[in-house]
DNA sequence: CTCTTTTTGTTGCAGTGCAACATATATGTA
DNA sequence: TACATATATGTTGCACTGCAACAAAAAGAG
């Protein structure tokens, strides 16, 4: 079942049920990893579960802050390794433009071409999937003799909440 | 006038007069820089040369390795410094998902939403111009109630000479 | 020629990202 | 259960990215 049922845009309104949504997530990715037999181990799943909790994107400097302990700190390598595993089962995706990284909020069929939606002054990020938009890309790049395999779309701009204040 | 006629995409075919190519591309940015009473200094000239020698994008340390002489080489500032004029004045792009750079081989108006299509196996970055894309993407972004500002578009994939072979 | 603005040089550092190897933890198999 | 294998994590170290802050030099204006 999506956990979304409008194929829009999503953008996180503030002050939406942020717990429900974070949890649900959690519960989807454990989902997918035990029908992939993969490991869900806890490093990787608390750095989901601290990506969830941003809608902001987080540098991987974030990440080990968030997830530090008691004069524990993961290293770096840590973090990258369990962002691999992430973004390899598609629960993590890479914002280029800001080299930091966002948890997915989206069913994608693997292989969809995401648009991400960057606020500049609250910093949020939303996700469109666009079926349009993936058309007009890939037209285009034919047009080049140029066969498309991964596009990257990410838009800076103001979100509607930000727009009203 | 302009240094390309075709609207349509362009990339780079190997083996196409690349010496005419990047200095008619040098004479463009003189006479953009004049126009706006901008100075195209040595440096500056210098770091355009070398992204205008390669059509892969240029890291900031390759830039330094292709500017160094004789035991001498400029520090990292000095080439982002260089890059931010560049950029600046329309004359050099990043490519955000590979932390690099690369010339401009179009004549944009400022704010014209451009395609990169990145060649996975030779590195080539072609330009691609299309008004199509950038209203799709505006549509969409405005379906989320999103004011886009600059959308980044970057694409993987594999370009027609490499198809071929 | 002097003052001001712009550009470059120098030093230093914080953030990004990963390689290479060691250790530990799971999983499968005899 | 004991052993072999695969997977995951810890440790160390380093190369690349990007820029701040200040000093020195060069270009332009009056």
């Amino acid at each position: 079942m999506p956990r979304k049922t409008s194929a829009e845009a999503i953008f996180p309104a503030p002050g939406h049920d942020h717990e429900r949504c974070a949890s649900d997530a959690i519960t989807h990715a454990e989902a997918i990893c035990a029908a992939r037999a993969e490991r869900l181990t806890p490093i990787r799943r608390r750095v989901l579960e601290a990506l969830l909790a941003s809608h902001s994107p987080l540098g991987a400097y974030d990440l080990i802050d968030r997830l530090a302990v008691r004069g524990s700190r993961p290293a770096p390598i840590t973090i990258y390794r369990a962002l691999d595993f992430l973004r390899e089962q598609g629960l993590v995706h890479r914002i280029e433009s800001r080299n930091s990284f966002i948890a997915c909020v989206h069913n994608h069929d693997s292989g969809d071409p995401v648009v991400f939606l960057i606020c500049e002054k609250c910093g949020t990020v939303g996700e469109a999937a666009s079926a349009a938009v993936a058309d007009t890309i890939k037209n285009a790049s034919r047009a080049a003799g140029f066969t498309p395999k991964t596009p990257l779309i990410e838009i800076s701009g103001i979100c509607a909440h930000c727009k009203v204040a």
